[in-house]
DNA sequence: ATAGCATTTAGAGCTAAGTCTAAGTCAAGC
DNA sequence: GCTTGACTTAGACTTAGCTCTAAATGCTAT
């Protein structure tokens, strides 16, 4: 249960770049090398390879992430500087959430006016569809008109 | 209904280095100047700022909404682009939504198991609490046991 | 009318996160 | 025994997106 790093890349996505780039910056530490020098990746450590997309794609620095690993190799006395982290990167998700939610309102907006647009030809949508003024307004606000 | 620069940032939340930045790659033109030289920020920019902002936020790069821009100075012409560039966005953004919430259920796993290793005061929580393998597995998979 | 602030410009500098180059090593297949 | 291809290293380079500096100008309140 060994992989090479270019078998390490394909299992996560990574470029073997991006690899030798986490381990230089200390995201990967006890990477084992076989007797001819080169990288063996484990199990455990692709298992860590996708626990940092996680928290990179939540948002968390490299710089950050090597704080919770620097936690992590701690030990028990941690724990709760830990817990304290995963509470904070759950709210700054629920956050970030609710904005995307935001923006698919504004882009299905969009894709509803633009589909109207193209059937007619030009963008004078709101005179043949005035109904449609009233959900620009809850998304866009008063003063925003929908180019 | 005019904004110096200062005020354009406030309302935008981005800073007027930003919106200087904005201007000078081409992503805001028509930006008026009064009689002393200074940017007026109409109301109209900064609703092209929030668009910015929603395109930015959903992954966007600068360079993508400057062919936004574009395609809008464009005209008519350029409906059926336009209406394909949101249309891929919002594929994009589904996507990442997804992605979202399975990264949310990975922090949700973990913050149960630091909250029952918090008040045990070591990792030792599946011993205790066998039940949490079976969503450990569903979430994290078989290989990964979640340290 | 002067102090204090916001603004202007051109251009330099910065940060995060990779990405690549060059020169060399090594194992496997022909 | 030679080629091919994946790997090694150190370190340079790239990209996106800002962020700041310096020197000058201009409004605003005392």
């Amino acid at each position: 249960m060994g992989y090479t790093i270019g078998q390490a890349a394909k299992k996560s996505g990574l470029s073997p770049y991006t690899l030798r780039f986490y381990e230089k910056e200390g995201l990967l530490p006890n990477i084992r090398k076989n007797s001819a020098g080169l990288r063996v990746f484990s199990q455990d450590d692709i298992n860590w390879l996708q626990m940092i997309e996680c928290l990179k794609g939540t948002g968390m620095s490299l710089k950050n992430i090597k704080q919770y690993l620097a936690w992590l190799n701690a030990g028990n006395t941690t724990i709760n500087q830990r817990l304290q982290m995963f509470q904070e990167q759950k709210e700054k998700l629920k956050l970030q959430m609710q904005l995307l939610n935001k923006y698919m309102e504004k882009i299905n907006f969009k894709i509803k006016l633009y589909t109207l647009a193209a059937q007619k030809g030009d963008m004078d949508v709101y005179k043949a569809n005035p109904e449609l003024e009233q959900e620009r307004e809850r998304i866009f606000g008063v003063d925003n008109p929908v180019r």
